[in-house]
DNA sequence: GTGCGCATGAGAATCATTCTCGCATATGCC
DNA sequence: GGCATATGCGAGAATGATTCTCATGCGCAC
């Protein structure tokens, strides 16, 4: 075995550059990339190397402290988000975020998966459209 | 408006590299990258070249002839699927992968976003797990 | 048959992400 | 406090998928 982020156990020592890159991540909406967030940190006069961004995002995610959405384009994107299980609703123009529950996924995923055989299952599930701000601004 | 790929009117040129790429996606069952499909294209010593491997890809996905997926590492797969909207359920262990219809999840996805205002809908689901065979298999 | 224009292929370029490695620093022990 | 050790940091190189460039090939309309 070998976890790559984190040995169990092990305690995460405490870093003023995870906290930058949380507290970011508190203030914005929708979902950021690593780049994004490097070029703010930098912009506010941190001084945080772009590796240690992505260290930090990853340690965040471990911590399932953020949410991470992967677009087209292949870039992924982080946001602050609860700790229970959720989806998101997200705007295409603005990048507006809801998270929603979804029981009626939740339990049709189970069953489907049952049906078919499949374990130990898990599901990603995102929706994306036009919010009503963006929709009214574009007529 | 205006495609990328395909301008709305201009025909699509036959080509024997796209079908090669078609046809070898017939005959496979789970996602595969384009890397992997350029190596077996080369393999079966059909000279294609990656980026050809890759246009192709592009335009059959236009054509609604394919679905793509993104894994956790970035790199996409491209599976020959049926053109009408599903979902699928894949085995994370060989790949195997179900398509499946979720009239559920299409009525909950159209719900919730009506009910928070966003408009022009689409929505991303896939289901990830262990197939019956993979988890015999280990026991 | 000719000519135009899209398609191709090899390699370079791009871009996000990860790795390397020497240095900084927190933590635990004395 | 002072030292030993392990973890975190930063800059730049390396990686790897995808896209771009451009010279050449070839299908199709005439
Ligand atoms: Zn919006
Ligand atoms: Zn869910
Ligand atoms: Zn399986
Ligand atoms: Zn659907």
């Amino acid at each position: 075995m070998s976890a790559p982020g984190q040995a169990e156990g092990a305690a995460r020592r405490p870093s003023r550059q995870r906290d930058a890159v949380l507290g970011l991540l508190e203030e914005l909406d929708g979902f950021r990339s690593a780049q994004d967030l490097h070029t703010l940190l930098r912009e506010r006069g941190d001084t945080v190397g772009l590796a240690t961004v992505y260290r930090a995002l990853q340690a965040l995610v471990d911590d399932g402290l953020l949410d991470v959405l992967r677009g087209p384009d292949g870039e992924a994107g982080y946001r602050r988000c609860s700790p229970s299980h959720h989806h998101h609703l997200v705007c295409r123009s603005c990048g507006l975020t809801v998270e929603v529950a979804a029981p009626p996924v939740e339990r049709w995923t189970a069953r489907v998966a049952a049906e078919h055989g499949f374990a130990d299952v898990r599901h990603d599930l995102e929706v994306f459209g036009t919010c009503r701000g963006c929709a009214a601004r574009r007529g």
